[in-house]
This record gives structure tokens, sequence and C-alpha cells, in this order.
RNA sequence: GCGCCUGUAGCUCAGCUGGAUAGAGCAACGGACUUCUAAUCCGUAGGUCGCAGGUUCGAAUCCUGCCAGGCGUACCA
């Protein structure tokens, strides 16, 4: 619709210059927008203050020159007045909205999508969490945000690729082989000092458990180093498939686990470093090797190689990324919680090293997720192991409502996640609220079909009878739905979507609570039904994208 | 100290990249089920958009300086 407005407002434009009543023919982009208030119509343009400098003409005589060259050939418009300091305002009359039902109809699950990405190649990297213990509910906040917006992108024309990083190599790993082999060796009753810097956790001793169970007591035969290896490799096995189930569970399918190992087992990491060393950009100092990253506008230069010859977490992620346009993407997101921020300048200074422009990476920092129950925060311990994993979390209050939860504020917001909340099934819980848009509408469409209401050829029925002023204001909002989407991707911002959802919802019950959609008139009926069967498909579509069901009956 | 982020109704947050009279939900108060699901709706009340300047036709939004909070400031990840 705004597309539409937009054409016959640059077509005017045109016309205006054309009469000679327009100086220039440099025109500012015309930009639509819904104005706040009903009485200042559907939608508004800005385009004669916009345009007054480049005119050299007062506001006012632009937008009276455009509006008496308006063509609206299709009659959408009830009413166009100029207003306030130069406003154009559009009213429109019901039946303009009628080809955003067929629209919606016709496309059905693809209302919504659009070419706007034009195949770009993006990688979504997201969750990445160290294989060193199972999903936290940060973890899980990140995981939604960077699988709804892999959802958005996608719908947008993108080709877009998810991508979970594992760090499964260095000191880390290390430690959780270390720490499992010490709980393996109290399990055969040689007692040992469990050091602090040891994972704590319970699920430590249960991975203890079945390494015994597998290897019995030869472990205690071989040299500690290879038995620490052995554990190591069986624990990060054992805890990456609890991450992957615990990530389908939630609804999360990554297209590719890429390892850190297999950087340095490919000797990607050494190469890159040769490159960069060959450019200047690494040099030596102090015996440790350092990546010149104030190149570009890092505050200080970066260790790549440590002086006991270990490489640093940056040296393979320059790799990584590296390697990551190699593969052909021409954008990276990368999603970091946030207390990760002062690691960008450096990232950036990587891709930029490595010859792509720092634009080609963004990086989406997420922010803390305060777990509560009933408003009491609780209480979380990753050193003592005591936390509430992102299984708990589904177990507890369902895949929906924590996928939901988590997209209902920006990234860029702390999150409360009052757990006793979000398994509440009221009116404080969004998801329901959105969810049962669906649900109702579902169950009116049972009743429509007990009752034996033609639904055939109901593409073309006469759409007349949907004048209300709740009628005019859904249609209205379902045709906002494409540039919500587009707005989502371009700011990479899932809850744009969200909030658009609970916005449609309210609409909706606002509606159904005024209106019968069965009614005596078949015809009325019809044209209700019509009108509600495309809000159904509006509300599948946007949970959808934020990975939440759109269940029949609630 | 320096850097990044945040500050909007009592609480939790939106605010379409500079537009008109500031928007939801929760909490509070008052109403609506003989109806297609009350997991719903209707109404009332609630604001110096942290503070002070600046930029212009116009600022919650942009620039500067303060104030407050969070995070970061490793040869950890």
């Amino acid at each position: 619709m705004k597309t539409t407005i937009q054409k016959i407002i640059i077509t005017a434009l045109k016309s205006a210059r054309a009469d000679g009543v327009l100086p220039s023919s440099d025109f500012p982009e015309v930009l639509i927008d819904t104005p706040k208030h009903e009485s200042q119509g559907d939608y508004s343009t800005n385009i004669a203050m916009m345009a007054a400098a480049n005119q050299k003409m007062p506001p006012g005589k632009i937008a009276q020159a455009i509006v008496a060259r308006i063509k609206d050939d299709d009659g959408i418009f009830s009413d166009v007045q100029i207003a306030g300091p130069g406003f154009i305002n559009f009213s429109l009359n019901p039946a303009a909205w009628y080809p955003i039902l067929h629209r919606i109809h016709r496309q059905d699950r693809q209302y919504g999508a659009s070419g706007e990405g034009n195949g770009c190649r993006v990688q979504v990297e997201f969750v990445s969490s160290n294989p060193t213990g199972p999903l936290h509910v940060g973890h899980g906040r990140g995981a939604a945000i960077g699988d709804s917006l892999a959802n958005i992108m996608s719908f947008s024309g993108f080709d877009v690729q998810r991508e979970y990083y594992i760090n499964d190599s260095g000191r880390q790993i290390q430690t959780l082989g270390r720490s499992v082999f010490l709980r393996y060796l109290a399990l055969h009753g040689r007692e040992a000092a469990f050091p602090d810097d040891c994972y704590q956790g319970d699920y430590i001793a249960t991975i203890a458990e079945a390494v015994k169970a597998d290897k019995g007591e030869s472990l205690l035969q071989v040299p500690e180093e290879d038995a620490i290896m052995y554990c190591a490799r069986f624990a990060t096995d054992q805890i990456l498939r609890g991450i992957r189930d615990d990530l389908k569970l939630f609804g999360v399918e990554f297209d590719r686990w890429y390892s850190e190992q297999s950087l340095y087992d490919d000797g990607k990491v050494d190469q890159i470093l040769e490159d960069l060393r060959t450019k200047g950009l690494v040099y030596k100092k102090d015996d440790a090797s350092w990546f010149r990253t104030t190149a570009y506008g890092d505050e200080k230069d970066r260790v790549v190689i440590r002086k006991n010859g270990q490489t640093t977490y940056l040296a393979s992620d320059i790799a990584y990324h590296h390697d990551k346009y190699l593969r052909g993407f021409d954008r990276v997101i990368d999603v970091w919680g946030a207390d990760h921020h002062g690691y960008i300048p450096r990232m950036k200074a990587a891709v930029e090293a490595t010859g792509q422009s720092p634009d080609q990476l963004d990086v989406i920092l997420v922010r803390l997720v305060n777990l509560l129950r009933g408003g009491e925060p609780v209480a979380m311990s990753t050193r003592a192991g005591k936390f509430i994993t992102l299984k708990d979390v589904i177990d507890e209050v369902g895949r929906d409502a924590a996928r939901f939860i988590f997209l209902t504020r920006h990234h860029d917001s702390p999150l409360d996640f009052d757990l006793a909340l979000a398994s509440k099934k009221t009116n404080e819980n969004p998801v329901y609220y959105v969810q049962y848009v669906h649900a109702r509408i579902a169950s009116i469409l049972l009743k429509s079909r007990e009752r034996k209401i033609d639904l055939s050829s109901i593409d073309e029925i006469d759409l007349a009878c949907l004048s209300a002023k709740e009628e005019v204001t859904l249609m209205k909002r379902m045709a906002a739905f494409p540039e919500t989407i587009l707005r989502s991707a371009e700011q990479m911002a899932p809850h744009h979507v969200a909030f658009y959802l609970m916005d449609l919802a309210g609409a909706f019950h606002t509606y159904y609570n005024k209106h019968r959609i069965l009614t005596d008139s078949t015809e009325k009926t019809r044209g209700r039904l019509y009108l509600v069967m495309a809000i159904q498909k509006v509300i599948r579509n946007g949970l959808t994208l934020l990975g939440v069901s759109a269940p029949e009956r609630m």
C-alpha cells in the first residue's frame, strides 16, 4: 500500500515539475508514514517539507502543487488533506484494502516474504557456546534471536546459513578433560583434590560415570595425559550432543557445526598468520606475536601467539572469519553476549586486514537475562555449577513461551525472565495472547464447517460488507506485515515481529468481542470468514518466523 | 581513568533511523460471559522522554557537556 501511494506521489511530483510549478527536479526520497492519530488519515508524507529547501518554496505551496496533481485512478483515497506544517494526509476507502486480503490468501505462507535480500549470501553464527557445559538461559536468548533473525532474513530474500562455532580446542578443553578425569578417579575411590578452576557442575560427575561404564578401570592404567585427553574428547562429544538435543528441543537447527580444532588441523591458522606477517600486520615483540589492530582503529595491538608459543583465541578467530568469506558469504552476522563487546574492534580489524570491508561483519550484542521466579531473582552460579539450564526452562515453561519472551525485547535491552510468569496462562503472558488468536479462528472455522457454510470460490465474493471500523483496522494492520518483516531484517531486530503480532492480536480480540463472524447473513459471514482466515495466516506466518507454534486449539 | 551500551507512565518495555497532540502491556480503579473459547474485551487514571545547552521549520530520536546504571578495559574465552 505504501509503495502504491509512493508511486502516485512521484507521478504527481513529476507532473508538477513538467508544469513548471516546481523549479527543481531534484526530489528527495518520498517516504510514506503511518500517522499516530486517526484524524490524520491512514497514511501521510512529509515530502513537501523535505523538498522545501531544494525547491526554495514554502512546504504548503509544494503540498498544494502535489495534491492538485494526484491521479487516483483506482479511487483508493476517500480524502487527501494538507495539514500542519505541510504534511499530506491520505484517508483510504475501505475498498482500497480488499486487495490486501486477496494477496494474503494468494501468497499464503509467502505473505510477508520479499526478494529484498537479492539472494545475498549471509551467515548467521550464534550460540557457539563452549562445549564445556550445558546451555543456560542466556544462550537461549541468543539462540532465539539468531534463529529468528535467520528466518526473517531468509524470508526477506537473503540466502542464509546458520552456523555454530565449536571451541573444541585449547585450554578449556584440557580443563574439561581434567575435571572429568578427577571425578573418574573419585569413582574408583581415589580421592584427589578438585581445584577451583575445574568445572564444578554435577554434569561432570555424570560424564565421569559414563566414562567408567565405557572404559571400566582401564583409564587408571594408561598415562594420565592420555586419560585426560580421552576424557576431554569423550566429554566434548557428550556435551555437544546434549547441546544439540537441547537446541533441537528449542526448535533450533544449524546448517553447519564448525570445529575450531579443524582450523588448526587444516593449517588455516598458521596460514593466515603467515599472510598477515608478510603484510607486516603481525610482528614480534616481547617474545610474543602481535596483530596490529591499531592500524584499523583498535586502541591497542593484540597478541595472537603467546610467549609460551600457544595461539590465542583471536588467532583462530581471524582464520575462522576469513574462512567464512572464502566460503562465499557476502555478509557475516555474529550473535554474541554483550559482555564481549570489547572484542568487536579487533574482530573488525581482522576482517579488514584479511581483505574484506568491516561492514561485511555485523555483531549483534545480546544483553543479559535476569532469571526470576515470582519476582525474586533465581540464584545462579556458574562457578559452583548451580544454574538453570535452557532445558530446565523449556521443560518448565514450554518452548513457545520461552522463545516468544526472549523476542519481546530489543537485543540491546536486558531481559527479566520470570519463570512463574512465563508458565502462567494468563494475559500477562503475551505468547498465549497471540496464539489464542490462531486458536480462536481455528475454532470459528470448525464451527463454520459444522454449519456447512460454503467456502468454495470464497476468493470471488463481494467484500463490500467489510466496512466496520474494526475490519478496516485489521486490514490496515495486515497490510503493514511485509514492511515489518523488512524493517526487522534491515535492523536485524526480530522483536519487531513480536510486537507486530501482539498488536495485530489486540486488534483481532477487539473485533472478536464486538462482532460475530458467523451471522445470519451468508454474504456477511463469508466476507468475515475471508477476513478472519487472512488474519490467521498472518499470525501463523509471524509466529513461524519466531519459531513459535500456531495451535489449532488451546 | 578510558571505551561501548542504556536512561521514556509506579513496574517492564516499544517508538518505523528527524515529524504532528508520547505508545503498549502489567499493576490500580470501574464495567462486560445464555453467544464463534473470558488464555478475551470496554472504560478511567497515569509523562519536565535522566539533566543542561546546541543544530532547524520541527528533537525521545542528531551534536556537546554533565549525572546515574550495566559491561568491557588479558600473553582468558
